[in-house]
RNA sequence: GGCGGGGUAGCUCAGUUGGUGAGAGCGCAGGAUUCAUAACCCUGAGGUCGACGGUUCGAGUCCGUCCCCCGCUACCA
């Protein structure tokens, strides 16, 4: 239940990471819900404020912008552009939509960090890390290669040697040289701040302990993090890319700030307070943001999905409470995920409607509609484009769609385009007027409790109501016989339209905003942007609320007919369908779903590897593990032990008997304990399938 | 493997603190109707509530074990 005592609502959607478009898993999770929640508290007349924002920083954009040779601010500037723009088109309903790479947000985000700084949060630990002084940089363990001080071998990664599958760490290696940059790198120290989690986890708790009425989903986890106990996590890089670690904190603890930059999802939810600033800016007025992030009268709620539990109930919450200043999430209403024909959605592999090109085939409303009504609330659910399509014909077009067309139509043909009077009005018509009283209670109760799906469907069950009473009433019978009755009838039908373009426009706010103008109902307040802050023309207008009473006047004359949805012919999705398949590569546009090539090899590298022909005598599931086989490969001259990460896709009999290609030289690996001594080659197609590459030669055979 | 969330009618999903014959929408079958977007309305068929034990007068709802799916994590071809 909503806490009626807080004044101010802030709401957030999770900051999309802008390496690539939006697509409708994340308006599942994190988006569509949030919209109708921020919508239906402006509705009700509650000071609302909903942020969101592009989260810019961090590692895969900064490999993406390499793979591309472009600067990382050119590829977020790309994505922020097409994601803001395409959640605008889906009607997404952000006071401001702002960006982790904006000025003030770096801004933010380091007085934030000087903060916690300055009244000793953090704790620092210094440890020694290779450096680039080609690159400027420090070295991640993987960028460094080097000779292996136990087997010679001359090419051995920086955490571990491929030739004798040892671990290592970087500075053990002699020899070692930047992966990047060829480089000889030189060793540092490099100092890091972290965030003491292990002695906040009481503080924690014992806020989390209020709140036992978040979503199941959301409880699990969070406790499951604190019964294990927090670790202290760092929140600073040694990157090129991010917020800077401010210079003056860095000198007090005597430590070189070039090069640093703030853990990404250290400053990602910051965004929402530094969006909120902009906001404030951006209205003329600076202060204005501190209302809604450090009044106690303030409500705070999180949407986002379920992989972003933890950042959102234990670390976010740890920043705030350390820093002192802030209200902390009210809610976090975390969503489980969706699902694509029965696969689970994948950016990399394509598999996934993008909301950039939904949005070129349907309106945005039909979208918002069939998602809603297969929300993953309480666990993963299934998007297919037969189901969408079956909902916006059945249900939008002919069950809601219908029922206002053909009550609207009949009364411009009837009653000369005015609302009919009530007159004394039969029973019938008051128990259809008590039902529309009561459904916008009904769908606020669900809709506070998060549960949109249920929401929908109170506000859908009103439109089946309407369409029986009609059927019951026969005006077109009536029309005749009996005028004044007929009048009641559409009277009481027209005003059951009205409150379904109220109760129904979180949901569906372009459809119900035509509706509106078709009934001549003005007035409403705006559930968009700015329509939950304080303006002279919100005063005034109606409310949620005030939908539980008669909407229209008679006399009151009726706007232009018109169709609200129009259904969607089977060719329209079998175009959905078919792209889906041909495009399962990337997001990417001319991507066929081909994994790209690697950049060119020389022939002397490629000549080091041995690959050799090898018959699986053996192959059986390493215990404890998800992904291995453990096998044992004839080679002719010598039997070898072989682990293959590959028991999700391939039972042990598809293997063994086999002859099949073996790379015989790679260096030994240990994994689950135990060494494998090689490698079977396999081949992936696109749809992620896996199968051997095999020959018909005697074992030990050389492959070339 | 560890931790968390799920496995309920053909399909997609609801089922609060255990208690009248287990629900909705869609799909299907039959009927009624014609104001309306070949729409609407009524009726019906349909499930041993993942499997096996247990607690209880009584369990989809609590406990235990196992199987499968998803997320985080661990050792990711």
């Amino acid at each position: 239940m909503a806490d009626e005592k807080k004044t101010r609502i802030l709401i957030t959607s999770a900051l999309p990471y802008v390496n690539g478009p939006v697509h409708i898993g994340h308006l599942a999770g994190a988006y569509l819900p949030a919209d109708i929640y921020a919508r239906y508290q402006r509705l009700r007349g509650r000071e609302t404020l909903f942020i969101c924002g592009s989260d810019e920083h961090g590692v895969p954009i900064l490999l993406r912008a390499r793979e591309e040779g472009v600067e990382p601010q050119a590829i977020v500037d790309r994505y922020h552009l097409m994601v803001r723009e395409a959640f605008e088109g889906f009607g997404m309903s952000f006071d401001h939509y702002g960006r982790t790479s904006a000025p003030l947000h770096h801004e933010t985000s380091r007085d934030f960090f000087r903060k916690l700084a300055k009244t000793g949060v953090f704790v620092r630990k210094t440890e020694a890390q290779l450096y680039d002084p080609e690159a400027g940089m420090f070295l991640a363990d993987r960028f460094v290669r080097g000779t292996c001080p136990a087997c010679g071998h001359d090419d051995a990664y920086g955490d571990q040697c491929e030739s004798c599958g040892r671990s290592l760490s970087p500075r053990e290696l002699k020899n070692p040289r930047s992966a990047i940059t060829d480089a000889v790198p030189e060793v540092r120290d490099t100092t890091h701040w972290y965030l003491p989690l292990g002695r906040m986890q009481s503080s924690l708790e014992a806020w989390l302990s209020g709140h036992e009425d978040w979503k199941p989903n959301v409880l699990g986890q969070v406790r499951s993090w604190l019964r294990e106990g927090l670790e202290d996590r760092a929140v600073t890089r040694d990157l090129p890319w991010g917020v800077p670690v401010p210079e003056d904190v860095a000198a007090e603890a005597s430590v070189d700030a070039r090069g640093k930059v703030l853990y990404v999802w250290f400053d990602a939810p910051i965004g929402y307070i530094s969006a909120t600033r902009e906001w404030a800016e951006l209205r003329g007025e600076p202060e204005a943001w501190e209302r809604w992030w450090k009044d106690g009268d303030s409500e705070l709620v999180h949407f986002i999905g379920k992989d972003n539990i933890v950042f959102h109930c234990i670390i976010f919450p740890a920043m705030l409470q350390a820093h002192g200043d802030y209200v902390l999430p009210a809610n976090v209403p975390a969503n489980e995920f969706l699902n694509l024909e029965g696969r689970k959605l994948s950016t990399s592999r394509g598999w996934a409607v993008w909301l950039h090109e939904y949005l070129e085939a349907f309106p945005a409303d039909y979208l918002r509609y069939a998602l809603c009504t297969n929300l993953p609330e309480t666990k993963d659910t299934d998007f297919t484009w037969r189901d969408f399509q079956a909902r916006v014909n059945n249900e939008l077009a002919d069950t809601l769609g219908n029922f206002v067309n053909r009550t609207h139509s009949f009364a411009l043909r009837a009653f000369g385009g005015k609302v009919p009077p009530l007159g004394k009005g039969g029973p019938e018509d008051r128990t259809l007027l008590e039902a529309c009283a009561k459904t916008p209670a009904r769908v606020g109760e669900a809709i506070e409790g998060f549960r949109f799906r249920e929401a929908l469907e109170t506000a859908m069950a009103l439109a089946r109501e309407g369409n029986r009473y009609i059927n019951e009433r026969e005006p077109w019978k009536t029309r005749k016989e009996a005028p004044e009755v007929c009048a009641s009838t559409l009277h009481a039908a027209l005003q059951c339209a009205a409150t379904l373009s109220v109760v129904l426009d979180p949901f569906l706010p372009a459809s119900c905003r035509r509706l509106r103008a078709q009934l001549g109902l003005e007035g409403l307040r705006d559930s968009g942007p700015g329509g939950g802050l304080g303006s002279p023309s919100r005063e005034g207008c109606f409310t949620w609320d005030d939908a539980a009473h008669p909407l229209l006047e008679a006399g009151a004359p009726l706007g232009d007919a018109g169709i609200l949805f129009s259904k969607i012919a089977n060719e329209e999705v079998e175009v959905q369908v078919a792209k889906l398949v041909e495009g399962g590569g990337e997001g990417r546009e001319e991507d066929s779903g081909y994994v790209p090539l690697e950049s060119p090899c020389a022939f002397e590298d490629f000549a080091k590897i041995d690959l050799r022909a090898g018959r699986v005598v053996s192959a059986v599931k390493v215990p404890k593990s998800r992904k291995l086989l453990r096998c044992e490969v004839d080679l002719g001259f010598e039997h070898r032990q072989i682990l293959a990460g590959v028991a999700e896709h391939l039972a042990p009999k598809d293997l063994e008997g086999k002859r099949v290609v073996v790379v015989a030289n790679l260096a030994p690996r240990k994994m689950m304990g135990l060494v494998s001594e090689g490698m079977l080659l396999m081949a992936e197609d696109r749809e992620g399938r896996l199968a051997p590459v095999t020959t018909d030669l005697e074992p030990g055979s050389v492959v070339r």
